[in-house]
DNA sequence: TATAATAATGTTAACGTTAACATTAACGTA
DNA sequence: TACGTTAATGTTAACGTTAACATTATTATA
């Protein structure tokens, strides 16, 4: 930050107070018009840009949000970035991204971040690897307004918005119980992560509901990511050749995309051999060879909701904490064995 | 912002200077070890976290960097923000992220309010509906270190880091000439973006190099998403039966994309009627029924080579503005007529 | 014309931090 | 013991803005 032209400036040029100047500029009452269009012309020509770290220590707001993103690459955090984005630009707000890269010692280390720079709110979506939740309730001490979108942290007193993720992957289990398969695994996410428990919890009702047994050894930690997905399907396919699933959920998309890619190397055919679904609708999953069955998660509108919520906090304390549930549509395509 | 923890009260509970507290949180010697250790308990305890923007403030130094997306859902974008993002947490560095969504007007918003929280340096790829550089040069003057990634501005003194899209335009458009096709059409970029112009120009020297004319109805503007492929592609369609092209070279792989829809939609085929070839290497790309021949664009470096230099304007007056191109490679697939 | 009301402008203090300079404490040495 | 040196801590001012209160200029009203 070089010596740039202040308020100071564009009221010694004119013999006028700051204060005038400050006033003509944002446009309060009870200033002479003329003397406006004099600090208007001025400021323009003097190159005048409103310091607005002063103006956030003066007033003790940011007009900032603060947004945790797991993963920028998958693609349900981009399109979730615009719902926000949209919503943040025309309620006046900007937009400070952290990134924790799936890692819990990264997350809060954003988490301060936004602290220290004072936004008015946080958006968040916990990464992979936390397992410890001390940090969201230092966040919620410090009265910073937060809202999770999509992977949730309950009953710390923060509003959430998520979609129904046991409901859900129970749909999508129902599906592939409906193709008459029996053995049916699942790639689950970690256990520490909302959407991991609750879509191993609708795989484990579909299951339960349609009294199909199900060992342990069917359910394998797989995170979020293609590579696990990879790693996770391989131990599916190590199993010995009748215990083998016929068909698998995957907590993901990317998840489903890495298991696809063991099967295949196996040699095996989908959804011949083993059928597979997933869960995000990622850009991906039409376009595949097989195109994936999965569930449609509306990013958009995820993110949209969030900062909805999250601004009515800031701007109204009186905003109820909520769980806003968004719905989620099974997409058919063929991976599942349909047609 | 709520009535926060300061220093104040900090040094208060301890009986001692505002200073001796910052002093000790800022690990600056000179601090009695034990009144350091007092110091860090005491913050704790209290829930102290240091105001950035106050700090920001008395130092002239956001440490921050904004970064300027044209459209947050293209992949390129989001893979290029992963690098740009490595590089920033690394050095110490935080993200302000605006969003242009190709249009120019909310590009000058973005750039006014990075300028007005005073970003250390700004990470700009044009809007795709820009036609007046005049904010740039505005931007320039205030003296705010800027480099354009991908998108460039030329000639107004700022670095930049793009690949070379002459270059790498003119390899694939060569790639179909292989194929012996001589009714070459180009689905082009607005001429206003720098990416638009030198492709297109890569387009023309190809041509021109292997003798081949291209009549003006060969340059059809798309615009860099896939609706305006689609519509780009129809006009091309409905030249008359024998003036059609055999091949066309769209600007980026979304154009692309739209362009393959129009082509199948007439119940053509690709590339037995017509081949295609694009440019950057979306995600999407090879999962597509007819993989598409296209250039990849390193977004990750263009990323982080671009942040880098910005560190370097930053840190160091005396860096070089610099035009930084990075290679690219033909990804030779199934759209362009290959096996 | 005097006086009240209001419009326009000015002054002061505050936001929370740090740099620069000032003071005091602690210690070693002549 | 006196004095110089260095370590530790304190004080002041500054960063650029706005709210709250204070003052002055202008206009309306009796």
């Amino acid at each position: 930050m070089s010596k740039r032209v202040t308020a100071k400036q564009v009221a010694e040029e004119l013999n006028i107070s700051i204060m005038t100047v400050s006033r003509a500029l944002s446009g309060s009452p009870n200033v002479d018009h003329r003397t406006r269009e004099k600090v208007i012309e001025t400021a323009r020509r003097l190159g005048y840009v409103p310091n607005q770290i002063a103006k956030s220590l003066a007033l003790q707001k940011t007009d900032t949000i603060g947004v945790v993103v797991p993963e920028i690459t998958h693609s349900f955090f981009p399109e979730a970035i615009r719902g926000i984005e949209k919503v943040t630009y025309s309620a006046g707000y900007h937009l400070i991204l952290t990134h924790s890269a799936e890692n819990a010692e990264r997350e809060m280390d954003a988490l301060k971040t936004l602290a220290a720079k004072r936004v008015d709110g946080i958006l968040i979506s916990t990464a992979e690897s936390v397992t410890d939740y001390d940090i969201y309730s230092r966040i919620m001490n410090l009265k910073i307004p937060t809202v999770f979108y999509d992977r949730c942290v309950m009953g710390i007193g923060a509003s959430c918005v998520c979609v129904n993720d046991k409901h859900g992957a129970k749909k999508i289990t129902e599906h592939l119980i409906e193709h008459k398969y029996k053995k049916i695994a699942h790639l689950s996410g970690p256990k520490s992560v909302s959407i991991g428990r609750l879509r191993l919890a609708g795989y484990k009702k579909a299951m339960q509901d349609h009294n199909l047994v199900f060992s342990e050894d069917y359910i394998v930690e797989s995170g979020f990511h293609e590579d696990g997905g990879f790693r996770a399907m391989e131990k599916l396919l190590d199993l010995p050749e009748k215990k083998r699933p016929r068909a698998v959920f995957a907590v993901n998309d990317p998840a489903a995309f890495g298991a696809m890619k063991a099967i295949l190397k196996r040699g095996l055919s989908i959804p011949q051999d083993i059928a597979i679904v997933g869960f995000s609708d990622d850009i991906r999953a039409e376009l595949l060879p097989v195109p994936l069955t999965t569930i449609r998660q509306p990013a958009f509108e995820i993110g949209k909701k969030a900062v909805e919520k999250l601004i009515g906090h800031i701007e109204n304390k009186e905003e109820k904490i909520d769980k806003i549930i968004i719905d989620t549509e099974v997409i058919i395509r063929k991976s599942c064995g349909c047609n």
